[in-house]
RNA sequence: GCUGAUAUGGCUCAGUCGGUAGAGCACAUCCUUGGUAAGGAUGAGGUCACCAGUUCGAUUCUGGUUAUCAGCUCCA
């Protein structure tokens, strides 16, 4: 038989062999290496007999996919060292991710750390007896049976399920260790040569919250050494940026404990950064046709009502008052501006002729999540966005959503966080309609389509989302990771073709017909605490020049250049350059290195020389000494700098 | 909300096998006026997160609460 192998090269090889012979005789390097194959396309585990013409790619770790069979396998590894130190575990998943892979037990106890350290010492030995993988097929009766017959019943659910298409049931045998498994794995456990668990805690059974929860322990795997370390460094890095710790040394933000979880107090330098960024966002949108509104934090239950909050959301509303006293008055904070910006638009009849009426509002909601929720500053209980409600007809809709994919891109590429973003389509669930959605199948169906066509227009590259959908209509979400690779929200954009209609909302058309407008909901800069947050982690605190909350710092050697320094200071306080002396009897040296711990982007300093020539030196956090210069060249520099935004 | 971990001066951390605590940095005062990442001296600062229980005695042991961290679930 013909085989095409990388780069079409087509060999001849005897019919009947696996695709790990195949690998073998082409060379016994990348036998060893061979993780899986991907025959004509599709992934495959190396015991696969092949016995005609056909294309054949040996994976190695190198590949996204022979990455998953090697940690798959390591996965294996570690249910195995469990089985043998725990023989009443009972297994559920175990499946490869990024980065590592993760198995879910159900076990008496959760497992301590020294229980980890144990699994994990045990997994190094199943390494080192280099067991062989075998795969077998049952029919799916005995199958049932079997995994019954051992009492692993999260296998036999998962069993179950499969056995209506009534095809054999797949398993994977390394010695003492066999694992219902669809596979594919390396042929050995002995390549798995450097393997560490990282984490250890609580999961719930098919993620459901209601469900049994069970113990999950997660785990990264490399062929070496080596790679292992430098990932573990890498994670240890990014850590470092983590902006829930730098945000907090670098006193952007703090927390107190009888204020409450998820209410952040930003302190001067945050509320300078967000003050930076918020004005910028709300001239830009200005700019761009946006009609500034100011709307109340909070309402009569009557008004979410209205819009189905009531209905949908009232578990994560703070309500002030017994929202099941229909007697008396009951308020809620806002957790959304939608009900409330619409207002402006039934302010008075409106014709076709107002449209498009592109509603912005730098909006505080208050969202009750969950205790266990909270994160620094990207997930909180009071947050400020960039909101907007684009008010339009159906014909408007395309060019207006394109505007406001365009203002987000902007925002987003000009604080340098576009490179970083991922854009997702979320979509309803049609599976589960009853579960949350209003608003009927067609409608449904009429919004995904038009969106789908409005981003396929685009060019936008997007992955879908199934039942990430807001209660009204499908969005375009972009997407953030934070230095824990947690991947959340920074700018939304929906299409409503539902809530006017609830609210009452009509215009004119040119026909003199009354009809319900689409509606966009919209954020710009998204969450400006959670944008924040992940411009400390992209900057690890060194936050562009225009953004910073200090500019630039005096640094007065001695008492003679204070005066000359107070003045630059004041020049530049002139010319919008957040400034400060630091006028202290400390060394320069010391100065300098407080600064610097400070990531001041830059600083200036100031003593005999240049009192008497009217220079500066100057230093940039960056770039360190750059020796002196004309005192106007450097703050024409710093100007231009922060006036250009660059990064 | 769930699983696990943590909580000692502003910060980072010691410590007490139960007898009310210590360092470095930061802070204050004084000396030093020093040229590109830590000058010196002195001093102040903690009911050891909070509330109970056990005990002659709890920061230490037990329980609860609150907050913080990682993950799950949920979500901007």
């Amino acid at each position: 038989m013909k085989i095409t192998l990388k780069g079409d090269v087509i060999k001849e090889f005897q019919s009947g062999l696996t695709a790990y012979d195949i690998a073998k005789e082409i060379s016994g390097g990348l036998a060893r290496a061979a993780c899986a194959a991907r025959i004509n396309g599709k992934v495959c585990d190396l015991r696969t007999t092949i016995t005609e013409d056909c294309s054949l790619d040996i994976l190695t770790f190198d590949d996204e996919d022979g990455k998953k069979a090697f940690r798959h396998t390591a996965s294996h590894i570690l249910a195995q060292a469990v089985k043998r130190l725990f023989p009443a575990t009972k297994l559920a998943i175990g499946p490869a991710i990024e980065n590592g892979f993760y198995y879910d037990f159900d076990v008496e106890k959760p497992f301590s750390p020294e229980d980890i350290a144990k699994i994990e010492a045990e997994m190094k030995k199943i390494v080192k007896e280099g067991i062989a993988l075998e795969q077998y097929e049952l029919s799916p009766a005995e199958a049932i049976e079997y995994l019954k017959g051992i009492g692993e019943d999260y296998k036999v659910e998962l069993c179950e399920e499969h056995a209506g298409k009534n095809e054999p049931i797949s398993f994977y045998k390394q010695g003492d260790f066999t694992d219902l498994c669809a596979g594919p794995h390396l042929m050995n456990t002995s390549s798995i040569k450097a393997v560490k668990l990282t984490n250890c805690t609580g999961a719930y059974w098919r993620g459901d919250a209601k469900g049994k929860q069970l113990c999950r322990v997660y785990g990264t795997a490399f062929p070496k050494a080596s790679e292992l370390e430098e990932y573990l460094k890498q994670v240890e890095e990014a850590k470092s940026r983590d902006h829930n710790k730098i945000g907090r040394e670098l006193e952007y933000f703090t927390t107190v404990d009888y204020i409450g979880q998820g209410l952040p107090i930003l302190l001067p330098k945050g509320a300078k950064t967000i003050q930076t960024l918020q004005r910028w966002v709300e001239d830009e949108e200005y700019k761009r046709g946006g009609l500034l509104t100011k709307t109340p934090f909070m309402a009569k239950r009557d008004l979410y009502k209205i819009s189905g909050h009531w209905d949908h959301y009232r578990d994560g509303m703070f309500i002030l008052g017994d929202p099941d006293d229909e007697t008396k008055e009951c308020f809620a904070l806002r957790p959304m501006t939608c009900p409330f910006q619409y207002q402006v638009f039934l302010n008075r009849q409106r014709s076709y002729r107002d449209l498009p009426m592109r509603l912005v509002e730098t909006s505080t909601l208050f969202r009750n999540e969950d205790s266990g929720e909270m994160h620094g500053l990207i997930r909180v209980r009071q947050f400020t966005i960039s909101e907007g409600h684009y008010i339009l007809t159906p014909e408007q809709l395309e060019e207006e959503f394109k505007g406001c994919l365009e203002l987000a891109k902007y925002f987003l590429e000009t604080v340098g966080m576009l490179e970083d973003c991922t854009f997702r389509f979320s979509q309803w669930d049609p599976e589960n309609p009853k579960n949350k959605y209003e608003g009927t199948k067609e409608q449904w169906e009429t919004a995904q389509a038009t969106m789908k066509k409005i981003l396929d227009n685009l060019g936008v590259n997007y992955t879908i989302g199934i039942d990430e959908a807001a209660f009204y209509g499908p969005k375009l979400d972009i997407q953030y990771k934070n230095v824990f690779g947690k991947e959340d929200t920074i700018v939304t954009i929906q299409i409503d073709m539902l809530l006017a209609e609830k609210f009452g909302m009509e215009y004119v058309d040119v026909d003199g017909t009354k009809k319900n407008p689409y509606i966009i909901h919209r954020t710009s800069l998204g969450c400006y605490e959670r944008t924040l947050a992940y411009l400390l982690e992209k900057y690890a605190g060194a936050l562009p020049l225009w953004m910073s909350p200090e500019q630039v710092r005096i640094l007065p050697i001695t008492d003679r250049a204070k005066e000359y320094g107070e003045a630059i200071s004041a020049k530049l306080e002139q010319l919008g350059i957040r400034t400060s002396v630091d006028n202290r009897s400390e060394k320069i040296g010391w100065k300098i290195r407080q600064a610097q711990l400070e990531k001041v982007p830059y600083f200036f300093i100031v003593g005999d020389k240049e009192v008497e020539d009217n220079t500066v030196a100057l230093r940039s956090r960056k770039e360190g000494d750059l020796g002196a210069s004309p005192l106007d060249e450097v703050i024409n520099r710093i100007v231009m700098e922060n006036a250009t935004k660059s990064r």
